[in-house]
DNA sequence: TTTTCATAAAGTGTATACACTTATTCGCCA
DNA sequence: TGGCGAATAAGTGTATACACTTTATGAAAA
């Protein structure tokens, strides 16, 4: 019986962390956190097993696997004997999710440059002119991919995986924040800022690219709507629960 | 069949994170999180599901749903269609995990200097008390148990849970790291550096507070045994691995 | 009409069954 | 005797069954 340990598996969606998703269940979790990510499920939104079992063509055994792993990234809650929704951060949560960015990030920023190398450099000049195109023809996943995954390249050019990956909970975290409290910070802004992290990192000016980074998360964190109004995300989806 | 819902479970480990244990599943993972921090399970040791699950009484279901959390951890690795191992953190991942440990906690001391209150130096005063006597009287588990503790009370200090629950993880994971490299730091200079830490935090010496955290966690980076013989305590769990 | 309670429907929690993969054992042959 | 290979045992992966909880429904009474 010849089977190949490592099949060859056609990933629809180039992710950065997990190469590859093979297994069964991992398809399933990566499907539901695009679907959150790509604003197709709003915060509150029902996720019932069953109904996901149906979509994907597996037994609820599986779905129950994904949702779990879902809940410790705390993209979705689970509540006993009563299923899960899609998570809803509380302002809370919110504040020390970018707390804990700006601390990690602020650092990562910092040591990066003193180990950055000009190949690398312009690796970064390459990501920001992908991130500039996706926000002049308003690709809106594409941009929100690619202002993110900005943050894990840097903590990969740091050679540290346990980094990038503690980072890409944290912006995931952060996504669902952003379409939560909707943000008013327009990806426009956020792309220059990245410039200017990228310009302190080429002069190796550590003091300039920590503080910018700290103040690139800063202003995200502060243009996020926080007044009791914009709750009207959380509520919509209440109504629009049934849908899936 | 009367089967009574949420049995009286006795938890075994006082744990500052997750409250109370109050899930099958959770008594589980809590349980073989304190076998593998008390020694007990050594890296590298099989956990097969079938005798786990005749251990705890309940189906493999929930134990593979513990193992599955386990893994997320990186407490255990899963090798697919070949079961579970306590994980072997190789020496790259031990160095990134002591490097976000110092770039977090480093932060964290910072911040905490403007923000600690006088009632809250008293507390760490208090625990730092509860340190030294379980050091001076050699009880190993509960040494180990509060100088992790000393760095999520730091973080709970910030107000910020999501901080101190990524802290937590880490904490978890240097353990394992310290049981498999067998460190030579000894537990009484650990403390003693957790007392100076307290210092700096009561003179509201941010510079001082950042940097000696940033030293003690690299002192106990630097004091594993990262050469090949130290590769001991693996092979050991390879030969012992039939126990589990 | 509104409230309440009983009943039913739907959904989650755990156990078990079965398929399939990996590891082991034992016999066969060199 | 030593190694190779097939049969067998053990173990994991997924699906399904069933118990129990929650929610929805509806009829009777106020």
């Amino acid at each position: 019986m010849t089977r190949s340990r490592t099949p060859i598996t056609i990933s629809p969606v180039l992710d950065l962390v997990k190469p590859v998703p093979t297994g069964a269940t991992e398809r399933i979790v990566e499907s539901i956190i695009a679907a959150i990510v790509e604003r197709r499920l709003m915060p509150g939104t029902k996720l019932s097993e069953q109904k996901i079992a149906d979509i994907f063509d597996v037994s609820r055994t599986l779905v129950r696997q994904a949702l779990n792993q879902l809940s410790r990234d705390r993209l979705v809650t689970l509540a006993p004997a009563r299923g899960a929704i899609v998570a809803m951060p509380s302002v809370d949560e919110a504040r020390q999710v970018f707390q804990v960015r700006a601390m990690l990030e602020a650092a990562m920023a910092r040591q990066l440059c003193a180990a950055i190398t000009d190949q690398q450099i312009a690796e970064l000049r390459a990501h920001l002119r992908d991130e500039a195109a996706a926000v002049s023809r308003t690709d809106v996943p594409g941009r929100t991919r690619l202002l993110a995954d900005f943050h894990i390249v840097l903590a990969r050019m740091l050679g540290n995986e346990v980094l990038a990956q503690l980072l890409s909970d944290l912006l995931s975290r952060s996504s669902l924040i952003s379409l939560m409290y909707q943000s008013s910070h327009s990806a426009d802004h956020s792309q220059q800022e990245h410039v200017s992290i990228v310009d302190a990192l080429e002069r190796r000016d550590a003091r300039a690219a920590a503080r910018l980074m700290a103040q690139h998360i800063a202003a995200v964190e502060q243009n996020l709507r926080f007044d009791p109004q914009a709750q009207t995300a959380a509520s919509q989806a209440s109504i629009n629960a049934r849908q899936a």
